[in-house]
DNA sequence: GTAGGGTTAG
């Protein structure tokens, strides 16, 4: 039986006493029953009881229909759900409060706004009470109609029609964007001067709230002040630090509540776990996914997902693909977590094929997993399989590409030496090219050396992103690598213009008691002539070990060269001064990540000193030309 | 006896 069947026959003669609600009294024990499976959440279980009651004879009430209005939502049937609307009206409780609310309500749950509206335009001004626009408010909000819910709750106010902490539950979360961060800070005060704002699930919502809005100080500074912080207060924190690439605070705020005793559940875990792929914790992954078996709540799907892409983007391939292959079922999010892991690493052929396993195994592609095919094709440099998949978008899966898989294109036609195609098709963008679009195509003219198109791209991109100091680093790079110190100078006055010299794009090394800083291509140090030579000197030895692997990466080193430049400088300095006298060499607060990583590795091969370097999340033991990492939490 | 709400993965 199809769901959208389920046989709600109800003679329509006989029932039509719409000026006499709700009088008969239901038969048996029909609604008690209809009360206890509905508040177990055994929806089914009550909408057949609902219909066995039908069959018995006995005639839905008042009583009746909120239950089983809530469980039609609940189960998403629209169509039991409409005919129910029909039942409500032929037993003659329309106009009963409750049932109209719980209508209200239903109709929201299916997105039929306007049905909804209907229902409480029926409903006579002085019995509009504060439950039925509670009920219409949230279904508008959650149906991204945030004004709609604001010109009812002006229009509840105007009436005085008291509002309570279900009406900002419904509104709240409507905010969810920076531009509307002070639209929700004024509820926010409101919460305050009518004393709601003791209320949890209110706090909770505010979190959330500045979560969403991206200002994460003041989501911090309403956590610290709520007294009894229930789990969901937690898990909004936590992840809140994630979604906002947060990782070292997440796992802080993790500890922290595991040494209170409170006790993390699956919404705490999957934070977590993100977090753990950022900083490539893998450790403490590990340690998660025990705590989660111990917990016995290791059949849950987002966990699984949340695992696969922890190993997976960690570079544990195996354990990630051990995980996904055991997975009773596995979804979109589960296949674009495995194969962007293999894509990730340079495994570009595992992921294509993957992608094909995909679509054969049924699941519809979305456009998440499009950015993760792209990427993966064009850092195995399978330009013209990319370029398919790219055309299928469209033609095949009805998928707009969005300037996120024209970027992936730029770079894939880029790292191809295809830089005119790369051009044209950035031309050809239907809609405005974005940062990240022209930042790909200034990648590729590093790799390809053409300063021409690189001038170009990054005079669209600064008009776009003017504070992005990585794409002045790229084109300072290109200059430099093309001899034109003119232009380096250029790009440095430029920077220093827009102010952008004092960004965190720093390194610094510990010396004697004085803190030494180091900024991509600053001179201003008083050695910094030898710190020159001596990092000449060192990218020349490290070239020779196969460091030459950077250049596939063409397209990462935008955002992280200005880093990686500052890390090379603090080395050398540190390599210049301190290497000579001493064994073993510690640099604090070092980003050591990819590249740079290699780079360490490769000079501590022709050095004779040990290098421990302490990142975000572990210490990374160099000697000899290897490396061990340790995670310190 | 009945209606409205807060945290979740790629």
């Amino acid at each position: 039986m199809s769901r959208h069947n389920l046989p709600l026959c109800i003679k329509t003669t006989g029932l039509l006493q719409r000026n006499k609600p709700s009088a008969i009294p239901a038969g048996g024990k029909w609604n008690t029953q209809l009360r206890d499976l509905s508040k177990q959440g055994q929806y089914n279980q009550a909408l057949i009881l609902y219909r066995q009651m039908l069959r018995s004879g006995a005639t839905p009430n008042a009583f009746t229909f909120p239950f089983i209005l809530k469980s039609s939502a609940a189960l998403s049937l629209p169509l039991p759900g409409v005919q129910l609307h029909c039942h409500v009206i032929k037993s003659g409780c329309h106009s009963e409060p409750f049932v109209q609310t719980a209508l209200i309500s239903m109709y929201c749950r299916f997105s039929l706004l306007e049905k909804a509206y209907n229902v409480f335009d029926e409903i006579p001004d002085s019995a509009r009470r504060t439950v039925c626009y509670n009920a219409l408010i949230s279904g508008f909000v959650q149906k991204n109609r945030l004004s709609n819910g604001l010109v009812l709750f002006s229009e509840m106010r105007g009436k005085e029609v008291s509002f309570n902490e279900v009406t900002i539950l419904g509104l709240v979360p409507g905010c969810t964007d920076p531009m509307l961060l002070y639209l929700g800070m004024s509820l926010h005060c409101l919460t305050w001067k009518y004393g709601l704002s003791t209320v949890l699930a209110v706090a909770n919502c505010f979190l959330s709230m500045y979560v969403h809005c991206g200002s994460i100080e003041s989501a911090r500074k309403l956590f610290d002040e709520i007294p009894r912080k229930s789990l969901i207060t937690w898990n909004a924190m936590i992840s809140g630090y994630s979604q906002n690439g947060l990782g070292k605070d997440v796992l802080d705020l993790y500890q922290e509540m595991q040494s209170l005793g409170v006790c993390p559940d699956e919404v705490t875990f999957v934070g977590v776990l993100s977090s753990c792929a950022n900083l490539g914790a893998q450790r403490i992954g590990h340690e998660v996914e025990e705590k989660i078996d111990r917990l016995g709540i290791g059949f849950n799907p987002f966990l699984k997902n949340s695992l696969v892409s922890m190993y997976a983007r960690c570079g544990n391939l195996m354990r990630a693909r051990a995980i996904f292959d055991a997975m009773p079922e596995k979804n979109l999010v589960s296949w674009t977590a495995i194969l962007g892991g293999y894509g990730m690493h340079g495994h570009g052929e595992v992921a294509v094929d993957l992608f094909d396993q995909m679509i054969e195994a049924g699941i519809q592609p979305d456009k998440a997993v499009f950015v993760c095919v792209l990427t993966a094709c064009s850092h195995a440099g399978l330009t013209e399989k990319g370029l398919e998949y790219f055309h299928s978008m469209q033609r095949k899966y009805n998928l707009n590409p969005g300037s996120e898989h024209y970027s992936c294109v730029v770079d894939l036609l880029g790292r191809a030496g295809r830089l005119d195609e790369a051009h044209n098709l950035i031309e050809s963008m239907p809609m405005e090219p974005d940062g990240p679009v022209w930042g790909a195509l200034l990648g590729a003219c590093k790799i390809h050396k053409k300063v021409d198109l690189a001038e170009l791209a990054f005079d669209k991109v600064v008009e776009l992103e003017p504070a992005n100091i990585g794409y002045y680093v790229l084109l300072s790079n290109i200059y430099t690598e093309a001899g034109n110190a003119e232009g380096v100078l250029r790009i440095r006055v430029r920077m220093r213009e827009r102010g952008l010299k004092k960004d965190p794009g720093y390194s610094y090394v510990e010396w004697k008691g004085r803190t030494h800083l180091f900024m991509a291509g600053d001179r201003s140090h008083p050695q910094a002539k030898e710190i020159y030579a001596m990092l000449e000197n060192l990218e020349g030895l490290a070239k020779k070990c196969g460091e030459k692997e950077n250049d596939k990466q063409g397209r990462d080193q935008i955002t992280s060269n200005m880093a990686v430049h500052s890390e090379r400088l603090a080395i050398a300095f540190a390599l210049l001064n301190t290497a000579p006298k001493t064994e073993v060499l510690v640099i604090k607060n070092l980003r050591i990540c990819g590249d740079c990583h290699l780079f360490v590795k490769s000079v501590s091969k022709f050095v004779k000193c040990q290098f421990v370097v302490r990142d975000a999340t572990r210490f990374h033991h160099f000697s000899g030309g290897s490396c061990s990492c340790n995670d310190y939490w």
